[in-house]
DNA sequence: GGAAGTGGCGTTATATTATTACATACTTTC
DNA sequence: GAAAGTATGTAATAATATAACGCCACTTCC
């Protein structure tokens, strides 16, 4: 387990979170740039500077194989261990969940490999149980 | 336990897996298509193609953190199950590994879940013992 | 044999994602 | 208030990935 400090957010910061908030879901850089135009922003990079911090106080995540970001789904974010993703790939639905016994097994492997870890990525790519049974 | 059938390879698929063996760790596709230039590749659409076909018969993997590729570490690609790679930061080394338990955790969850699963991403990020022993 | 389907290939152009480089401003610390 | 650190704004560009088109080789089915 992990505590993140929850520092105060800078406006860009606190908009980009906003956004990412208020969508409910992923959205990728590009997407959240264009959600703040009229909050005046202008440039990829005011995007992904205020997305670098978000995600080291671990308020946000990245989700490594959509390319995209989504706001950490814990109340208030509080402290937690690794996360995982269940992506829905029909209806783009994100389900964050915290494999404890998972993470332990692959923190063992790494600890026998001499490997140190830092950071862990698991996603999983699917379809969700209502787009199962609500087939379009 | 998937098997995969062991197609003939194309001539293209046949030297984007031979870069990729030769290299013996993950590369991007535009570094596959430098070194295939000498071979006649022009555009990134030719690796691009190659390595869509070469990901779906099993025999290289997508790195979704690195945006990269690299050939299936089994001998052969014979039949094998999930994999998960150890992906050092200082060198670049890349293990793959076939963590069974893991696999068999995440699949009850998404069993109790409902979620249907098609594809599964573990990627850790670290540093090697190599790295660790051998600090620069 | 020929029509129709399939898969691979080559090429150009373009879309999408991310970073480099440089200048400016604010804040904290001493 | 000078120095150091952090956040910001902007333009340009790099890196990754796909769309659209036409061509060719092969099959298969009548």
């Amino acid at each position: 387990m992990i505590a993140h400090a929850q520092p105060e957010l800078t406006k860009n910061q606190a908009l980009v979170f906003g956004s990412l908030s208020d969508a409910g879901g992923p959205l990728t850089a590009y997407a959240i740039l264009d959600l703040l135009r009229e909050n005046g922003f202008r440039a990829p990079l005011q995007v992904y500077r205020a997305l670098d911090k978000l995600v080291e106080y671990g308020m946000v995540h990245r989700l490594e194989s959509l390319n995209a970001f989504v706001a950490c789904s814990h109340k208030g974010c509080a402290e937690h261990g690794t996360a995982a993703f269940a992506i829905c790939e029909n209806c783009g639905d994100v389900s964050e969940f915290t494999p404890d016994e998972v993470i332990k097994l692959l923190k063992e492997w790494t600890q026998a490999e001499g490997f140190t870890l830092a950071r862990t990525t698991i996603e999983l790519r699917g379809t969700c149980r209502d787009c199962i049974s609500q087939p379009n």
